[in-house]
DNA sequence: TTATCGATGGTA
DNA sequence: ACCATCGATAAA
């Protein structure tokens, strides 16, 4: 039994402090994960395998422990951790990142695009098996309890009553959280 | 500070 | 016609 066989929620949680890394290109960077998203299945209508099996989902119901990658708006692109034993449509969207090694003072890896624009995931990136060199996930120091918060998931408001559960996890208090307008405000030291 | 809007291309 | 986003711009 793996780490990722186990439900998106319940990985989503583990992952939190996990160091993500990627080796190749003979660029190697790390990112400390400090946000995640659980979509738990076919029934969840924010989860992409509400859809069912199509060319592009059909990596969700494989086996768990491999990347799902896609473009989004064109533009950008999401990461995520096949979750669950095979035939269970789930996985856990990487949503932020704190920057570990390899990656520019500037460069903000907060929000699921700028992320994988930080640390160069793209499509090519699609079902690849996260236990290889040049991409896979380290435990990092576990994140209590306490320093856990939740809540809504961002941008699926087209889901219903799927969209209310609190299915996004985060660092409490990390400055590399996502900070969307609706709940932008900063807190001041 | 919050609100709105357009870019841009895979997917169905 | 959507869309698990972002950054620029406007308004206040």
């Amino acid at each position: 039994m793996s780490f990722y066989a186990r439900p998106a929620l319940t990985v989503a949680r583990e992952l939190l402090g996990a160091h993500l890394i990627i080796d190749e290109g003979g660029w190697r960077r790390v990112g400390r994960i400090v946000e995640t998203e659980a979509y738990v299945g076919e029934q969840d209508l924010a989860c992409h395998a509400s859809k069912g099996r199509t060319p592009r989902t059909e990596v969700l119901f494989g086996p768990p422990g491999r990347a799902y990658v896609y473009l989004i708006y064109g533009m950008y692109h999401c990461f995520n951790v096949v979750t669950d034993v095979e035939g269970v449509g789930s996985a856990v969207l990487v949503r932020a990142v704190e920057p570990v090694e390899g990656l520019p003072e500037k460069a903000r890896t907060d929000g699921p695009g700028r992320l994988c624009r930080a640390l160069g995931l793209t499509l090519a990136h699609n079902r690849e098996d996260l236990r290889s060199a040049r991409l896979h996930l380290e435990p990092g120091a576990s994140v209590p309890e306490a320093g856990v918060e939740r809540g809504p998931r961002i941008g699926v408001d087209y889901a219903g009553q799927w969209a209310l559960e609190p299915y996004r996890l985060w660092v409490r208090g990390s400055q590399h959280v996502s900070r969307p307008p609706a709940r932008g405000r900063r807190e001041r030291p």
